[in-house]
DNA sequence: ACAGTAGATGAACACGTGTGCAGTTATAGT
DNA sequence: ACTATAACTGCACACGTGTTCATCTACTGT
């Protein structure tokens, strides 16, 4: 086969090896197959993969260069027995037909895989999130990550039993045993209504997200708290599920209902469908008799055929402070729990 | 704090772990805690944990109490040093920034969630990706999984050595010691080709994909043959990434620089790009003086904004087989290599 | 009454690794 | 030449789990 010498063939072939008397399956190469192979203590091997451990360089070398022909690689589970940090990181990802949470997770994957953890993501529906999570928890896990989703005390409290770290992002955890990190929702939309409101507008309507979602919730109050400072009252809510085709569907009939001259949605996914709607459905002018202002600046938002005005939610920020958490977390578990607060930006483009 | 009594909490140190007096450190809660909290042997907590094996009811569902009270959760590492398989499963997700890629992985993430496997995601461009397969090898993964991206022969011959399943889809690989599941390009970019000479286009442009992926090189094979059928040649041809962005510049210029009458793209964030720059840069009709057709019919396709005429790239049957593959190749590793063809269908919308 | 069997149980081993410990060798310092 | 120290090495243990094995109990069938 190339990388084994005949008479090593005779004993090591593809489908089982012969240790000593016992025949085994075949399995992984392992620090004695090397050491077997090298002439060396199984000692010796485990001490070559460490680095600043006293063996002979040129020893070093040769049972590096017998693990490379052998294919040997230290089996990371084992070494998390003897406490070494096994290096994964579950994180529960918000829904994906949410294209910020696409994007969020594809970033967020990227940076740990820089840092070297390693990501085992849990998807889906919020439904199959929740019972998702409690198998996963059986691998000793650096943290667990979780976005925006909403999770049930029993996970929480299995992660403290086990000592599982929590980070949250996206959403403000009152709880003592988590960290997290969120958006200043309010300020933002808060400010985007200041500016509408300046620009004329006195007819508002909001599309938020999920019942329940703190997110949602927060960016309504400011739009509410702003109106009121300017003696107006939203005209129009209405609820839809972040999705493109949920704001599609929403905005529809929310825009035929009442009469609105600015609409404001809880994230860029509904703000984009109710700008199709209202572009190609109903025929509205946008921006001229039509305000549009989304929230999160996903990729799309920049796209010219939408020039969508809207609040970034800085995604590079909010994940470089979450490495941060996660990194000082694990270097010192009794650290108290950190909130930490993002400012979104108003990006000013065509449609408000 | 919570199940520790205070004078154990005397002994209680961060570094070390007395077994005999029940003194531990911060660590996970092991068979053994439950075993001395339940007053059983830590065999019996194991059996508990494992179904059809021979123990007391009784003392069954007092185990299974004590174990949810101390959060106990057998560690799944430590399992897979036993034999157990890790039901962890490697998957090199091609760059998100193409729109096909994100669905994909997030479909195969939740696909793969339901079946109880868990997902160790490896993401980021595809030169960063080459490097973080490799100490992710280190984790005794089910199987690895790779989309789109092209992998050096190094990688491949690491897994053959650590005994890791291969499964390929977006690239059909020659090796005998790989699965993979692909879509028949070419046959239907010549589909859509030979549709498009129907209704009288004569000057047909292609911008493909990154430089030597098979995917790409197939799709143009499959326009060149349906053009060769009908007497006619290519009449430009241009490179991109893949990419929404990439799309828009390459056609921008492709477009000023040629007479072309229909354009095929390599894929849909490309075919947006490119229906974006015609129609709001360069003021094309479309479908009228240019078709324009992509390739996998991603959710933005069917945008009515875009309604993107496109080959569907099978998503759920794609990820059906992929499971498919990997189940069968568990419960027999000595199956032969197959490679599965997927058939594209040609989806009819307004851009030609 | 007795053998036979099924159920239940804990001790002990195996899995693959990192590292403390004790022992050996080489090198430098005086 | 002698000592102190540093470099090196292998044995043995620990990590947390599943499972075999021998042992023990309880029950069934004749």
């Amino acid at each position: 086969m190339g990388f084994f010498t005949c008479d090593e063939g005779v004993k090591l072939n593809l489908r089982e090896r012969t240790i000593g008397t016992t025949v085994k399956r075949n399995k992984r190469v392992t620090a004695t197959d090397v050491a077997e192979a090298a002439g060396v203590s199984r000692s010796a091997v485990s001490r070559a993969f460490t680095p600043n451990a006293y063996l002979d360089a040129e020893k070093r070398s040769h049972i590096m260069s017998t693990a490379l022909r052998l294919g040997y690689r230290p089996n990371a589970l084992a070494a998390s027995l003897q406490g070494k940090r096994s290096n994964l990181v579950a994180v529960a990802a918000g829904g994906m037909n949410n294209l910020y949470n696409a994007e969020f997770t594809a970033m967020l994957v990227a940076r740990l895989n820089a840092a070297g953890k390693w990501p085992i993501v849990i998807g889906g529906s919020e439904a199959v999130l929740e019972e998702a999570i409690l198998p996963v928890l059986s691998y000793p896990l650096d943290a667990l990550i979780v976005r925006g989703s909403s999770l049930s005390k029993q996970v929480f409290e299995d992660c403290a039993k086990l000592n599982i770290p929590l980070i949250f992002s996206g959403r403000i955890i009152e709880a003592t045993f988590a960290d997290c990190v969120s958006c200043r929702n309010a300020d933002g939309t808060a400010q985007a209504t200041r500016q509408l409101i300046a620009k004329g507008r006195r007819h508002f309507g909001f599309i938020g997200g999920p019942e329940g979602l703190s997110s949602s919730n927060d960016r309504l109050t400011g739009i509410r708290q702003a109106l009121s400072e300017a003696g107006l009252e939203l005209t129009a809510l209405a609820q839809s599920d972040y999705t493109y085709e949920g704001g599609r569907d929403v905005a529809g009939k929310l825009l035929s209902d009442h009469h609105i001259d600015a609409l404001l949605c809880a994230n860029d996914a509904t703000a984009l469908g109710a700008l199709s709607v209202a572009r190609y459905g109903l025929h509205r002018q946008v921006p001229q008799d039509l305000s549009i202002v989304g929230f999160d600046d996903i990729a799309q938002a920049s796209w010219p055929e939408y020039d969508l005005t809207t609040l970034r939610n800085p995604l590079d920020q909010t994940i470089e402070e979450i490495l941060r958490l996660l990194q000082e977390r694990l270097t010192d578990p009794g650290k108290p729990n950190e909130q930490v607060y993002i400012d979104p930006q108003l990006v000013q483009r065509g449609t408000g």
